[in-house]
DNA sequence: GCAATGATGAATATACCC
DNA sequence: GGGTATATTCATCATTGC
């Protein structure tokens, strides 16, 4: 495949041509994301009975033949059912299927043995890819994707709810940004089982393939004519080669998951010694300008952090736990191309341990709550009826409780961050003392409603954590820098560059909550920014040509920064822990899809 | 209508033991 | 290595109260 990729062949790509590619490309994607085949097959044929149901004489005859061939029933519908009871065509597909079976049995549980698959011939005519997308329905990425019920899933849906997922899938590709045409295309091309990731990498190979102005209006065009044109080509090969191999590191990262550090320190602390760092090399096509930066929560759903790492030029996430910034624990992962020597903290240190934060509370905490550290701050906090229950609890024992109460009372503290604030009496944190941990100036919150102050604060950045790794810019920008402030909220990167010194000029400020947009712009006017604010409430009026437009304007961007929003992939969310394809989750995919926007403005 | 309240587990990693 | 226990988690939604 990479022979297709390389050659000259490409430099006059065809669309057409490039649909078979990306067609190959995406079913076998699509392949290589089945998980346990024969579960699935089986369930395939019992759940939907349409092959048994078609059974006639003939046609049971036909079926033998294969079945003393060694091939299973179910295969043998399935593969009746998509190639019609042509010979040649169902013994293809199931030779496919065998081949497919028997590579996984020699690698059990686990998905290296996919690899195989895509380099297969077999899977190469479009039976066959039609069977096997059928077959393997599931998501290559699913964080359920070992799940036999979630495999179960797929074979019980009828053809309406198959149409209501497409239909749901295209209506949130076009809530990304994609053009209704494209998204409808991709849908049509990769089938009703491809990932919003697979759907997303074929239309953006589709655009980067076809004439030059991917995302551009014709009025823009001209402007980037040069860079396009005059490469004779080149700009067009070279990004479609790179996007080619993002996919193929996708296989490889497959068999590479991301895996957490142990100690989350990424490429240093404050506090750790300079000989313990580790120095790293950034891969070409990352390197800027301009800089980025881009942050999640680091427990996200298994595969998620290995998706987000390709979209973002295989960079190698830093993990960071703010425990090692302030007094509450944050674990994130941070993927960026920023410098990670030189970096210097925000002065002076934030207090490190709950006693330092809260010295009020020391009186009144009992020795068997160890604890030093708050776990991570939420955007909800407990309710009083829980900790009068605590109260409740602990005043039924003079001195100090029994283990069982002890087990109790602690573990609703850890839960939920509670503190000690009286005799046998626990609260949750204020809003301000919230503000406080994670860096943010006192009352920068205030004046709006307390459920409000907890949520925004708890999808904020950790300030202190934050600067430590922009520090770098420091010195790269001693006139001021032009940032791009993707899902701003409440502004934690501004203040954080604000509080490195580092002179804001002009901040394009895209963030869809009212009420964090207007936080920002209390705090830019308090501490008397002399740049300008630019806000945007939607990341899809972020276009080429706005793009281009805010360049024109205010110069290029210095820095891309934002973390999308995490609501589909922490673990506190019980309701819909989706992963990248949830619904807001997924507009990690517009970080993407602007960042690499502003990298080819800014090469012009 | 808005804000506050309270009930709602699962996914994942890690530690520990055998 | 495998099984079990434990810890942690930028949340969601229906209900209640004002």
């Amino acid at each position: 495949m990479d022979n297709n990729l390389s050659g000259e062949d490409n430099d006059n790509i065809d669309w057409d041509t490039e649909d078979e590619l990306e067609i190959q490309e995406i079913q076998d994607m699509t392949f290589s994301s089945c998980t346990d085949l024969r579960t699935t097959g089986q369930h395939a044929v019992s759940c939907n009975g349409e092959a048994s149901s078609s059974s006639v004489p003939s046609q049971s005859k036909f079926i033998q033949q294969f079945v003393m061939m060694g091939f299973r029933e179910e295969s043998i519908a399935k593969a009746i059912k998509q190639n019609g009871e042509n010979e040649g065509l169902v013994l293809d597909a199931l030779l496919t299927l065998k081949a497919l079976e028997d590579s996984r049995e020699e690698q059990p549980n686990t998905s290296s043995q996919l690899k195989p698959y895509i380099s297969s011939d077999d899977s190469s005519s479009e039976y066959n890819e039609n069977f096997l997308d059928d077959v393997y329905e599931e998501e290559s990425w699913s964080s359920d994707s070992d799940s036999i019920y979630s495999a179960k899933q797929c074979y019980l849906k009828d053809e309406s709810s198959s149409l209501s997922e497409k239909e749901h899938k295209e209506r949130l590709l076009v809530n990304m940004g994609y053009p209704v045409e494209d998204a409808s295309i991709a849908m049509e091309r990769c089938g009703p089982g491809a990932s919003l990731v697979e759907l997303t990498d074929f239309i953006y190979a589709a655009q980067m393939a076809r004439e030059e102005d991917a995302y551009l209006p014709e009025d823009v065009k001209p402007k980037l004519g040069h860079i396009l044109n005059g490469s004779g080509g080149s700009m067009k090969r070279k990004m479609y080669n790179e996007l080619c191999k993002r996919k193929k590191q996708r296989v490889i990262c497959d068999e590479e998951t991301i895996r957490l550090p142990k100690h989350m320190i990424g490429y240093g602390i404050p506090t750790e010694s300079v000989s313990t760092m580790v120095k790293r090399t950034l891969p070409e096509q990352a390197i800027g300008p301009p800089f980025f930066y881009y942050e999640n929560v680091a427990l996200a759903p298994k595969g998620v952090w290995d998706t987000i790492s390709r979209f973002l030029y295989d960079i190698e996430p830093e993990f960071v736990d703010s425990k090692y910034f302030c007094a509450a624990a944050r674990k994130r992962g941070y993927v960026h191309n920023l410098p990670v020597e030189n970096r210097f903290p925000l002065l002076p240190f934030p207090p490190c341990t709950i006693h330092e934060a809260f010295p009020l509370t020391k009186k009144w905490w009992p020795s068997w709550d160890t604890r030093t550290h708050l776990n991570c701050l939420q955007t909800s906090i407990a309710s009083a009826r829980l900790t009068d229950r605590i109260r409740k609890a602990m005043e039924d024992f003079d001195g100090e409780p029994p283990m069982r109460v002890q087990k109790y009372v602690l573990d609703e503290c850890r839960k939920w961050n509670l503190v000690w604030v009286g005799r046998n009496k626990v609260a949750p944190l204020e809003p301000d003392e919230v503000e406080m941990l994670l860096g943010f100036p006192k009352n920068h919150t205030r004046g709006i409603s307390r459920t409000d102050r907890y949520k925004s604060l708890g999808n904020s950045f950790q300030i202190d954590t934050v600067a430590y790794h922009l520090s770098v810019l420091k010195q790269k920008f001693p006139d001021g820098i032009n940032v791009l402030s993707l899902f701003s909220g409440i502004g934690g990167a501004e203040i954080a560059l604000y509080r490195l010194g580092i002179p804001l000029k002009n901040v394009i400020s895209v963030e869809i909550c009212e009420v964090n947009r207007n936080i920002m712009k209390s705090w830019w006017e308090q501490t008397n920014q002399k740049g300008n604010l630019i806000d945007f409430d939607d990341v899809q009026q972020l276009d080429g040509d706005c793009l281009e437009r805010l360049v024109d304007s205010y110069g290029r961007f210095d820095l891309v920064i934002g973390g999308s929003p995490c609501n589909n992939l922490t673990g506190s969310n019980r309701v819909s822990r989706d992963g990248l394809e949830g619904k807001e989750s997924s507009l990690f995919f517009h970080y993407v899809r602007i960042l690499d926007l502003v990298k080819l403005i800014t090469s012009r």
